[in-house]
Formats: structure tokens, sequence, C-alpha cells
DNA sequence: CCATGAACTGTAAACGTTTACAGAAGCTTC
DNA sequence: GAAGCTTCTGTAAACGTTTACAGTTCATGG
């Protein structure tokens, strides 16, 4: 099929300077070498322009500087500041970073789990789609080293690097009740989800659900409520996807409901964008009428009028997290979870109620 | 170091069929064995969960069904919708992509390259930081097959897949033009470049410049003024960054230069919202002051208020395309340029002149 | 039943590297 | 100058595959 150019090899080298190959492969790796041992070796590779064969060092059981990312979505900003400080971190150790992006689909990622499985990683970083039903099993990943990111609790005994939903959900609730709004509504995202439930606290209860960003933003959201007498209404809350057409539908659906609303946390800027138009469309005002906070980190917030007042998630670290527990796993250390921080950023989307 | 775990290869399915690692080998290829070996190797398959082992494979210099993508920022839309495309088109010919985001430096571009001329890469597709000085030299891609992606004419012999800047240029000016605005601004982006110049003109002349969307953009606009009988005023014309900080400096520079404008070409939604948040703060309106077209395809577009007029780039598209020219290239087939063609999308942010 | 050939299987070399082992220098020390 | 040691070098096997080649089996025809 396709003819690889020949390139140099420890052997050309060899020829080259009367040596063995075994001497050559000594001296590149800082092995003792005798000094005229050293300089034909090096005379040698003055014009040769020799680089080691990645396959050939993987094979003899060396690590091939290759990670795996698999994630649902690079074009969504959610995932791709992860993957830039995964490929940020990995640059750093002289990584590179195999990506797939499922585009949500189960099946796209049982393919990719598969690919990577029989590829020369040195270890994965799992982002799954967040659908809290049929995850690959552990088994299919084969002793690759893995650490999940974005996701809590996935696997027993896997690392995990995620960010505080909770409090960011706790933070964003409370945030909104201290400016005097005390209908807040939530728009939960999961991949795949039905547009016009308020399933969620069911979905609380079912097993793996509880891996994703949405429900642990969801418990801290409670948890304001209950802080702050504040009764729970499963009118406020709609599932939908994570696009801007879901933001859109999520808010005329809420709208649609006829319950009172005079705040709302969305997952990400983008479905907050699409409620927003709808929101604009029927008359209500944000921050006035209905004050948003997003979870979110990108630039993407400021192209909202108003900008959004966002739980920051520290996304790009996210990202060099996984990967250096990753390598830390790959050294054969023992690792645990790493839950980052969040905090509240302000913008225009929130104004205290008049 | 790292202590690989030992997968299944050839020779356990060769001694739990008892046969020879050759029958096993060419059973799995497809050649042509007797019945009852073939049922006897199907048996031992059968428990034994065997995966090639890709690096052996490459020795024998099969490919390896990586491709490469190396890109200047892949959390910028732009990018990561062709890497979206890329991944799909790989991901249908059971290919994995190995990417770097070189955060816009040529040293991290050299470094991936590097890298990658190293990799067992079956080929690579390159979107260069649009800096038009200091490109790697083609040797230090070692005869790696290659595809550009996204600029024009960087390397001679080298197939590139782009879109039609200028056409996007001619047609969005030409309607700004239709809709009766004559004093049309222009934000061109490079990386690394300074934002209070207006030295596009000169810049269409240095060696390589040509290659960058920006320049050809800005041919479109020139063509399509000069066709009206507009004078061209390079008062009008900013070069700032990609990022929306970026866009706001430039309408900042823009507004100080006291110079009429009732319409712009940015070249990203993200530049544009900095651009019209500064507007906004001015006393301008978008579209009534200043008419707005951007050049993208993402859902960011919806964010702005009012939507934005665009030239859809197909960026998908566009990563698709460059993934199969590459595998083409690989296949061994002759591969030119594909220029993909653009389209006006209309939104809120461009409107006749009152 | 033997020769013939077709159809398959096994042996071994090769891909590019590392590394255990044995062998060859060189340096001390007497 | 020989013995003993240290230090380096070369040989060869190994990693998991493919594949040329030789060897085996089996059916066929005489």
């Amino acid at each position: 099929m396709k003819k690889r150019t020949l390139r140099v090899t420890i052997k050309d080298i060899a020829a080259a300077s009367g040596l063995s190959i075994a001497s050559i492969s000594r001296f590149l790796n800082g092995l003792p070498v005798r000094a005229d041992t050293a300089a034909r070796i090096e005379a040698a590779l003055a014009h040769l322009d020799y680089s080691p064969n990645a396959a050939a060092l993987y094979m003899k059981g060396r690590a091939t500087g290759i990670v795996g990312l698999i994630l649902p979505e690079i074009s969504h900003p959610f995932f791709s500041l992860i993957a830039e400080g995964a490929i940020e971190e990995a640059r750093k150790n002289d990584q590179l970073l195999l990506l797939s992006s499922t585009e949500g689909s189960r099946e796209n990622e049982r393919i990719a789990v598969d690919q990577f499985a029989r590829s020369m990683l040195d270890g994965l970083v799992y982002i799954p789609v967040s659908n809290p039903a049929d995850l690959p099993a552990l088994e299919s990943f084969k002793d690759l080293p893995l650490v999940v990111a974005g996701r809590v609790g996935v696997f027993p005994g896997v690392p995990h690097v995620y960010s505080d939903g909770d409090k960011g959900g706790y933070l964003a609730a409370k945030y909104l009740i201290g400016l005097g709004r005390r209908n807040i509504g939530f728009f939960g995202s999961f991949w795949e989800a039905p547009c016009t439930t308020s399933e969620l606290p069911e979905a609380l209860l079912t097993p793996n659900s509880g891996s994703y960003s949405t429900i642990h933003r969801f418990k801290g959201y409670l948890r304001a409520l209950r802080e702050e007498g504040i009764p729970y209404d499963p009118a406020r809350v709609v599932i939908c996807g994570y696009g801007y057409t879901n933001g859109a539908e999520a808010a005329r659906e809420l709208l649609g409901r006829a319950v009172p609303v005079d705040g709302l946390l969305a997952m990400t800027s983008i479905v907050a964008g699409g409620g927003m138009e709808v929101f604009r469309g029927q008359g209500r005002s944000v921050p006035e009428d209905i004050s948003i906070i997003v979870f979110d980190d990108s630039e993407i917030m400021n192209m909202a009028v108003p900008r959004l007042t966002s739980v920051q998630l520290h996304l790009r670290r996210m990202g060099v997290e996984a990967v250096r527990s990753l390598n830390r796993l790959i050294a054969g250390e023992e690792v645990g979870d790493t839950m980052l921080d969040v905090s509240l950023k302000l913008g225009g989307s929130t104004r205290s109620r008049t």
C-alpha cells in the first residue's frame, strides 16, 4: 500500500562510524562510551539526521510518548479547553495527544476505546459522553492506564479529575437568592436527553448518573434552596442538550409551564444564549426579569449581551491535571481523584431584584 | 519505567491452537487456510481476545492508521471545527488523529513537526500559525505525506485545502455596499499581529503572506470596492489577533481614527463580538450604524446580539477534505489543491442604510 | 499404489531497537 | 612483563508481526 520512505536507522550510523549497533544505542541512551567512540558516532550523526523509530522503541517496552484523549465533541468550548490544557501538559512532557471526538455517540465512543486499546498508547484520558447508560466496560480499556476527566465516580479505582459541581451549583443558586431571586430555574444538560422532562431527581437514583456534572450542580442547587428555605419545584427544571437550539427549546418549555422564574442556572454559555434569545423574544429581559448564571470558562461568555455571570471551571487546568494524573499513573504511582475548585465570575447577566 | 501489561499475541494463539504463528497471521489477514485450521484458530480466538500490536505492524511497513493534525489553537472554534471534520473522516477510515495545538507559537509548531516526524504517522495535516514569517522548512517533515489546510500556497507541490477567501471577502463587501454602505472597515487577523497598523497592502507583497485567509479576503474586499468605484482607505483597516479583546482593541483603534465607518468585515465572530461591545459603548448601534459580516461557521455567531451575518466557511468540511486528500496522497495518488466554496448567511448584524 | 501437483503449513529471516552476555582492550600493580 | 581488574565493545536474542521459502499433506490421475 504505502511505500514508506527509508529513514536513517541505528544501522546506518553503525555502518558510517564502523561501530556496532549496540554501541550506537548505548551512546544514544547516554551509557558510557570511550571518548573516541563518541567522537566517531557524533561525526556520523552530524550528516545523517537520525531519529529513532518509535515503533521499535515501543516493541522494546518503552513508552511511546503518546497519550489518548476521548471526548464527546471537540468543537464545544467545554471540551476544547480541556483538550488544550491536556495538549499543553503533554507537550511539556514531550508527549503527543491522540484525540477522538465521539460526537456524543456511545457507539463512536466504543469504537474509539477499541482503536485506542490496540494503539501504542502510554495511557488514556477519557471524558465519557454524559449519558448515564451503557458505559463501556472497564475491561475494554485493556489495562491501559486510565484517567477520567470531567466526571465523577465513573469507574471504581480509576482516578477522576473534575470540578466541584456541587459547590458550583450551590454558589450560583446562593448568589441568585442573595440578589432577591427565589424562583430559580435549572437547565440540566445531557447528551441525548429529552428536552421536555423534569426528571432530574429520579435520575439521581439511576446507576452511574452521579457521574455527570449536571447532577452535582443540581445537588448544589438543591442544597442552596434548602438552606434558604425555598421549596424545590420540578417545574423549573428542564433537561436539554448542549447546543444553542437546545437552550432555546428549554426556554420555550420553561416559559410554557407558566411557573414564575426570575433566575436561571444553565450548564453552558451556548445553552444560555439560546435561552436568552427566547426570553428576549417573549419580553423577558436579562438580567432584570431573569438573572442567569452559567458554568463556563471560555471567551464565549463575553459574546452574550449582557456578559454572562459564570461559575468558572478552570477547564484548561482540568486538562493539565488529567494528563498529570495519567503520567503519575503511568509512572506507577498511586493516584487519587482530583477535585478542582470553582469560583463565581460576575458578568452583566445577574442583578438585584428591584 | 512502565511495566506494560502483557497482552495476547499471535504466539499465544499459536500455542493455544497448536499451530504456527505464520498460520495465525495468514488466517488473520484473510489468506487461505484449511477449514479445520480456521476452526482451531477461531476456537482459540474465542476466549483469548487478541488485538494486533500496532507497533509490530508498523515495523513491517504497514500503515499505522494514525494521521497527525497540527493547528494553532484547538479552543478556537475555527480550528476545532476543522478538527472535528478531520476526526470524523479519520474515524470513517478506521484511523486515529494525533493532535497538536501550538497556541499560536512557531516554536511550539516546530516542536510538533519534530515530534510528528519521528512518530509513526501515516501522514500529516498542517494548519500553520498565520504569521507569514519563519515557516518550518519542508524538509523538516521528513517525507511524511503532507496536506496543508486553511492556507494557500504554503509549500509548493503540497496539496492545500482552503476556502475561497477572495470570494468571501468579495461577497461580504459587495453585500454591504448593496445595503448602501460605502465606508467599510476591515479587521484582518494574524497571530502575533500588531493591533495598531493598517499595513495590509504592504503585507500582500511579503513572501508567504499570501498564504493566509486574511489576505485573500482582503483582496476580495478590495475587488468589490474597486468594482463599485469606492476608493480604498487604509485608515479603515486594522490588523489584530483572533481574540475578543483583540476585536475590542481594533474597534477602539478604528473609532479613534475618526474616519467614517458604516460597515465592517471581521475575520471571526469573537473578534466581531469584542468590536461590537466597543461600538455599543460608544453609541454606535449594530446593524444600523455599523453593519457587520464575519467569517465563521460556528454556533457562536448566534450568541451575538444581533446574530451575525456570516460568510460560511464549511470548516467541518475542510477537515474532512483535508484528511481525504491526505489519504489519497498516502495511497500514492496525485492530489491537487481543493478550494471550498463559501456562501453568505444572513443574520441580524446587517441592514440597509436608512 | 505411486507419481504429480495443488494447497496448505512450518521455519526462519526481517523490521529497528535494547540489553544480557561474552570477549577485547586498556590500565594497574607487582 | 605478566596477572588481574576495569572499562568498554561486539554478538546475539528478543519484542510481535509478515512473508519468502521449503516442507508437508492430500487429492487426483495414471
